[in-house]
RNA sequence: GGAGAGGUGGCUGAGUGGUCGAAAGCGGCACCCUGCUAAGGUGUUAUACGGUUUCCGUAUCGAGGGUUCGAAUCCCUCUCUCUCCGCCA
């Protein structure tokens, strides 16, 4: 949620910042619904004091038994013009809190301008080299007979995996790896649950402009959790944060469900693209004075799952365009698939500003002031995919699956053979 | 799933129709006093929104509706917590 005082004031700036991220929003009529709902609120509030005070008088007069009806007639009309007025401000409140749920994020100053991923920026790029293969992992997967989809399929039906043998054991070791590093970076590890309500939803920014992403529980106002950022940051909602607690970092391992609306025919080959996957989440809760400091921070800790891997990767700044909603600032971290001759999403780190912190209610207490904190997160990282480069950047044709030696100590194999 | 009890400020806990945004205590903050100081005294201490912004107004006692001139208090619905029983990984 944006800040309505400063929408108010800064109205055409702000205006073409959220447009740039490409589609066209009309803020002045939430300035204009806004301007209404203080007008009817001082009227409101003014008819309700003369109410009070009239109620006042009557308890007076019925104390000393003198008749009151003159008092309790004019509390009657008073009370017929506050309830038409009280109906109407209902109205303008409800239509302004539809629209602006609706309106995403204010994009950073700095953020460069572009309608696509075509103009996303790159701003770093880390390179290592690894074995050589033309085959991609879902070839991979069959040569060392780990992975399957009619299985899933058949079970579930499209855009689910089954892993099997040593590959399930590496996926279920590149958790715990992640989750390890988490920890030396002091994220305190937490378990949280699956199916969240709405509200927390809404305070992510998933809802309401995104519902048909989620699966939902049916009849119940329940969700799958679409990422762990959700169970992770709602855990501070309501909350009041005491500055010498900051900056608080906490990480989940999670399973992450998406519908994948309006993705169909897209990466449907392999497991890049599932209902389904793994992910290590990392969250912060910062002052806002230190909310850039700590995104940079969060991308390195995401980052350094790639170093210890010794997998190509890089850092890519996301245009106006291509900003999720509730962000104000993204940087992706993509790791090189060679099939693809490409880099793809291995995590997403962003600075939410204060939107998710004023849609949750987190506050940081001062000794002065109570202020919005800043969320921040960013995955450390998506397991399946980067279970997806590990095969495709690991494969040695006349060998099998080389561990990455970071996640030996994790498994009792040095590879998986072919079979 | 069945039965019962209960949700009041940072916390404990009074309050069953008016002068209650709410006693008292604890905790916090400010000042004062004081050589036995982990003591004493005084004051202050909720949140949100709005305004003509050192002040004023309105709302908020789990949430929503109702009764009433007037609701923390009475009525209805929902929700959450606790206890007991049943079932169960």
């Amino acid at each position: 949620m944006i800040d309505l005082k400063l929408l108010k004031n800064n109205l055409k700036d702000i205006e073409k910042k959220i447009n740039s991220r490409g589609e066209s929003f009309d803020l002045s009529t939430i300035v204009l619904d806004y301007e209404k709902k203080n007008s009817l609120q001082i009227e409101i509030e003014d008819l309700r004091n003369q109410k009070k005070q009239i109620s006042k008088e009557i308890g007076e007069l019925k104390k000393n038994k003198s008749n009151s009806l003159e008092q309790e007639k004019r509390s009657d009309e008073l009370s017929t013009n506050l309830s038409k007025l009280e109906k109407s401000f209902e109205e303008v409140d409800k239509k302004l809190n539809e629209k602006l749920s609706l309106i995403p994020n204010i994009p950073h100053e700095k953020c460069p301008n572009g309608n696509s991923e075509e103009d996303n920026v790159e701003v770093y790029r880390k390179e290592f080299e690894n074995p050589k293969t033309s085959l991609d992992h879902v070839e991979i997967g069959e040569k060392i007979d780990s992975i399957n989809f009619d299985d899933a399929t058949k079970v579930v039906g499209p855009r689910f995996v089954v892993l099997k043998n040593e590959l399930a054991q590496m996926h279920r070791a590149l958790i715990q790896l992640m989750l390890d590093e988490a920890m030396k970076n002091n994220y305190q590890e937490c378990y949280v649950p699956h199916i969240v309500n709405s509200n927390s939803l809404f305070g992510t920014g998933q809802l309401p402009k995104f519902a048909e992403d989620s699966f939902k529980i049916e009849n119940d106002e329940k969700y799958l959790i679409p990422t762990a950022e959700v169970p992770l940051t709602n855990l501070f909602r309501d909350k009041q944060l005491a500055v010498d607690e900051l900056p608080v970092m906490v990480t989940a391992h999670t399973p992450c469900y998406r519908s994948e609306a309006g993705s169909y025919g897209k990466d449907t080959r392999g497991m890049i693209r599932q209902h389904q996957f793994e992910k290590v989440e990392l969250v912060q809760v910062v002052h806002p004075s230190s909310s850039s400091n700590a995104l940079n921070s969060l991308i390195s800790h995401a980052s350094s799952i790639l170093d210890m891997l010794e997998i190509s990767y890089r850092h890519v700044e996301l245009c106006t365009g291509d900003l999720g909603f509730s962000a104000s600032k993204t940087i992706d971290i993509e790791v090189w698939l060679p099939s693809q001759e490409t880099f793809r999403e291995i995590s997403s780190c962003s600075n939410f500003t204060d939107f998710q912190a004023r849609r949750m209610n987190i506050k940081i207490k001062d000794e002065k002031e109570k202020i919005l904190a800043h969320t921040i997160n960013g995955s450390g990282l998506a397991v399946g995919r980067c279970l997806v480069a590990i095969m495709e950047n690991y494969f040695d044709e006349n060998k099998g699956l080389i561990v990455p030696e970071a996640l030996k100590k994790y498994v009792n194999f040095e590879f998986i053979p072919l079979k």
